[in-house]
DNA sequence: ATACTGACTGTGC
DNA sequence: CGCACAGCCAGTA
């Protein structure tokens, strides 16, 4: 079958996305930049959209830069919020608190 | 091959 | 910090 980008992309992401504590949010450029695709943000949130292809990952916990939820998927919400994660009025994570510090230990959420 | 779309981001105001 | 615009990469028509 065909296309899916190449798997070591793939493995890269998820290998990430693994990382991310829990009761945290990523966003695709901060993932993006850990591989070293800092411009391929894009393709992220692409190859998480067929991640639960390739096993279980917390994909919940990916965001984009603005807290903004994934479209067509309402459930990520529910999943984070039972990660302690607050939603601000207008629907998007509180990023100030809860954007994981990704690798750059020292930081922690009050 | 070109055009449009999208789980994006950075810059300017 | 919020909105508007441009840049970017891969998939699909």
């Amino acid at each position: 079958m065909g296309q899916v980008m190449d798997e070591r992309l793939i493995y890269e992401i998820l290998s990430v996305v693994e990382e991310i504590p829990a009761g945290r949010v990523a966003t695709y450029g901060q993932i993006a930049r850990l591989i070293g695709r800092e411009r391929n943000a894009r393709l992220v949130g692409r190859a998480l959209s067929g991640a639960s292809h390739y096993g279980d990952y917390p994909c919940h916990r990916v965001v984009n830069h603005a807290g903004r939820l994934a479209p067509g998927w309402p459930e990520q919400r529910a999943l984070l919020e039972n990660e302690r994660v607050t939603f601000l009025p207008d629907g998007r994570v509180d990023m100030k608190r809860f954007q994981w510090d990704g690798g750059a230990a020292g930081q922690e959420a009050r």
